[in-house]
DNA sequence: TCAAATTTATTTTTTTAACATTTATTTAAT
DNA sequence: ATTAAATAAATGTTAAAAAAATAAATTTGA
């Protein structure tokens, strides 16, 4: 094999591993984030467009807002809002501008949830990090960022 | 609020950051693996099983040590196994040393297509990670190892 | 204006995952 | 040797997610 060649393998030998090491870490804190939410029978998702309507500060958010913003975009995210409806946490309403969007918001019981839960979530977010220093985490989030572009 | 407590809330939005990131890498990859080999109707599972197969070189694996060794460890490896049988791609039989077991191998079928998937899945690796350098590669893939600890 | 295209959301269908139960076999204990 | 416990896999059921099809409202452009 030629040295250009070996070097090539290697090459892919290292984004092979990247890939899975991403997938592996992604395993991880999903099983950590659905054990931790599960007492509260919530599921990440749920939590995650409960914080996306945090987020918008009292602003309703329609379908596609919380869709874009999701972490796994699901196709469905209608059946998730209606979900969320059912247990008080968010309440829906049609937009009267434009009668095909729908104006999602977070009820007060939603926000009381998130209350319960920031500081759980965080603790298991630091925990997450915790074998890796700050420096090591700040290197991280900047390479991390590279590959999503 | 005390420098402590700033540094404290500097160090909780990163390892927020972190989660979310890696949930985004993951998530990409995720589409990218299975959009590539949709035309192939294999699901990325499925594609892994196969590689394990493929990595035990002759010698049958058994259920657990696929799921022993599969990325998302999902409960249900026996009818993962039983969509590849019925597309010819992996062969099963009882292990005849210890009944309970059962003995797995990947066919000449399943091989080849994995020969036709290869270069595939490579190219596809290599582009995930074409915005990072060498560098970077190394450094990542190091960093994210220890979190997996 | 009014049909065609686009956007936004919903519904339906299919696939996958999660959970509990069951069956078969082996190992260990009496 | 017989029973109980443990292991390995399969099955059945229910719930969740993904994909595809459909529906409704709005824009656009002749």
């Amino acid at each position: 094999m030629k040295t250009e060649e070996l070097l090539k393998t290697d090459h892919l030998i290292d984004t092979k591993k990247l890939v899975i090491n991403i997938m592996l870490c992604a395993g991880k804190a999903t099983t950590m984030m659905n054990e931790a939410l599960k007492p509260y029978e919530i599921s990440m998702q749920q939590f995650n467009v409960l914080r996306i309507l945090r987020g918008q500060k009292g602003k309703p958010a329609n379908l596609s807002t919380i869709q874009d913003r999701m972490v796994n975009k699901m196709s469905n995210t209608t059946r998730l809002v209606d979900k969320l409806i059912k247990k008080n946490l968010v309440d829906r309403c049609i937009c009267e501008e434009n009668r095909r969007k729908i104006e999602i918001v977070i009820t007060e019981e939603g926000l009381n949830l998130l209350k319960t839960l920031d500081p759980i979530v965080d603790q298991l977010e630091e925990n997450f990090s915790q074998h890796i220093n700050k420096k090591e985490l700040i290197q991280l989030n900047e390479t991390l960022e590279k590959l999503r572009n």
